[in-house]
DNA sequence: CAGATATCTTTACGGCGCATAGATTGAGAC
DNA sequence: GTCTCAATCTATGCGCCGTAAAGATATCTG
């Protein structure tokens, strides 16, 4: 009974209402798209008034900022299993585009949100470029074993920042049905998706192609 | 007097409603950003009722497609004009991302708009594959005059389709302030984008580099 | 001029984000 | 164990939103 999360400030009468927020959510994000995620459905869900969850979050975007937190750690996660999967690191460049890409195209309405809430704030969430296994910094350190020269630090990030890019523009664009004849012609999506990535040019140069 | 647009059904009382609503709409997107976008506002900015609009537009997303229509004429002219000025293919390709992304940069609303309403309808807008001188048919053709085998029609679309992604994902990036430092270390945001853009192997592969 | 029709206004409904004030309930002090 | 208090939740209300319906008005057609 006591090994609760230990993480949230407390929950009184609800038992943990700003978890129960989040997942609600969530669910709602899965079922209905962004556009139904008004606070208030969200209550609605979790079965509290309309005011509640003003006690858990100053306004509907540190709800929105909550959720989408928990989709970097998705993401994050995703792109792990598919760093260890890959066989070298070539591999695990394209793997770890297409993995991103994946997640995007299976958690559209989370991924927006990811997104939108960091374009209200300009910026990325710290947890990106802080975090030691945050995704920027997988795709970061695979570049550098698939051969990227470690001195030039700006380079590698650069080529980072390009890779991210990349995959970001093709999840988005995935979702569009103009493209639905190229994914036949390749052969479903992951080979679409990783023909395209070919024509990005991700993995480092080097001598042997 | 008689040379107005000829395009549009035909205004009454106003004059031409429809035109004044899609610019009052463009206003308030440069002034306020989309969040202020709403359909009451953009008629108090054209000085009308409320309910107005709905004579001229369907709901308020046939009216942000309206809105988004004029901004991928404006991308589509911005693009030419920038392969116009190109010395050679392969800068005009180069010219053209570097194009695109300050399009997005210079307009983030009106941008956000275009992408937003495509993504709702999971569809770019038809005039993007079908127009002979639109945006996308522009980055083809380019690839092509840059050495691209015409022949190969299924390896042209993949490209095209990867030079797409790469200017639109690093357009929704350059916005974040995490990338300030790494545009000032490579000396201003152009320079910035053409170092991205290098990392993208979007310039057909010759013997030459 | 007369009717039809397109345009615009008025009014109204439900939903939204959020502020405020009041009710309830759990936790720590004694 | 009781008291006190603060954290939590509810009730109510404001102004905004999108949009539907009905009435007023101006323009086009004949």
């Amino acid at each position: 009974m006591r090994e609760s999360q230990v993480i949230e400030p407390r929950p009184y009468h609800h038992g943990d209402l700003r978890r129960a927020l989040i997942d609600a959510a969530r669910r709602l994000l899965e079922a209905e798209g962004p556009s139904a995620l008004s606070l208030r459905a969200v209550a609605r869900e979790a079965g509290v008034s309309p005011a509640a969850p003003y006690h858990h979050f100053k306004d509907k975007g540190e709800l929105l900022e909550a959720v989408a937190h928990e989709g970097w750690e998705l993401l994050d996660g995703a792109l792990a299993k598919a760093k260890a999967l890959a066989p070298s690191p070539q591999d695990a460049i394209n793997g770890l585009g297409v993995a991103y890409v994946c997640f995007a195209r299976e958690n559209p309405a989370l991924y927006r949100v990811m997104y939108d809430t960091a374009r209200d704030r300009e910026d990325l969430p710290d947890q990106m470029q802080d975090d030691k296994d945050s995704a920027y910094c997988k795709v970061r350190d695979t570049l550098v074993e698939a051969g990227a020269d470690p001195e030039d630090t700006l380079d590698i990030e650069l080529a980072t920042t390009a890779a991210w890019c990349s995959a970001h523009g093709l999840a988005e664009m995935a979702g569009f049905k103009q493209f639905e004849h190229l994914k036949d012609a390749c052969g479903g999506e992951v080979p679409f998706l990783r023909a395209i990535f070919q024509h990005m040019g991700l993995v480092p140069r080097r001598s042997a192609d």
